[in-house]
DNA sequence: TTAAATACCTACTAAAATAATAGGAGAAAA
DNA sequence: TTTTCTCCTATTATTTTAGTAGGTATTTAA
């Protein structure tokens, strides 16, 4: 039951190109230098955002990558549900893996709940929400 | 991020155990039939259960295991976290496994609430919650 | 008393997922 | 025209998942 290094770099990767909206494009070297990631690892993963058309990239010299929409705009469980696939916190719940049990099996109530849960948290937060985290530490530590 | 077959099974199992509360030691066997799993995979993740002291095991003929306590009291978070290892919906929470990050990382805070919604979800529902799920279908099919 | 049924234990394994790494091709700006 | 990028296809080591296999020790029921 865990996110992936996936979902937890494409967020990094996101609030990284929310903090420089305003920069026009950004490339993928000085991200992952930035966030001391993997250049080639978060290539494979950017290149599923870029395909959903939640960032968008420019091929050449100073090109890179930049969002296609404004920070307050994408809410988390949509950034995840690309990179790890599905949120679903059961095969069990997904269309293609339904369980022959399903009709009466009485765990299965438990799952669809959790599944709500977790997507209403996750929807409910932007990436502007996290990009304002950075608030919080500084509040911390009394700056 | 998928609760896996362990942590499902468990809980159909100890579903199964509620069920049969009153009838003294169920055998494992019986259990795996009704439930349609595989009686030796089972037996791994039974044998957490009983380290944790969450069902007792008597061996012998016509031995088998039993809940240790009444199925209201169990609660689902707990019996997930000991067949799954942890609820922690990233690596970075665990106190082994902390990123160097975690002083102004802006995605933790996510993360941390993540970990309480699925926490508080699973702590409120008991075993017996479960068990009363069979109401439902009867109600749906308007038995 | 003995045979059957049971929990409990260790070891092994096939398949899939995870987390990368390697090596370029082609586009475009400087 | 050279450098800096994205974009693409392979390959790989490690870990996790989901089992299987084979047995030991214990207890009860016949």
């Amino acid at each position: 039951m865990k996110i992936s290094t996936r979902g937890r770099y494409a967020l990094r990767v996101m609030v990284d190109l929310g903090d420089n909206f305003d920069n026009g494009y950004i490339s993928l070297k000085s991200i992952a230098e930035r966030q001391n990631i993997s250049l080639k690892y978060i290539e494979a993963v950017i290149s599923k955002l870029v395909k959903a058309k939640l960032i968008e990239g420019k091929i050449g010299k100073s090109g890179g990558y930049r969002l296609t929409r404004e920070p307050k705009d994408y809410k988390i469980n949509e950034i995840l549900e690309i990179t790890e696939g599905s949120l679903e916190p059961v095969s069990c719940l997904s269309c293609d893996n339904k369980c022959e049990r399903d009709s009466y099996c009485k765990t299965l109530p438990l799952w669809e709940g959790l599944q709500k849960v977790i997507n209403d948290y996750l929807a409910n937060i932007s990436l502007l929400d996290l990009m304002k985290n950075s608030e919080r530490y500084s509040e911390g530590l009394g700056i």
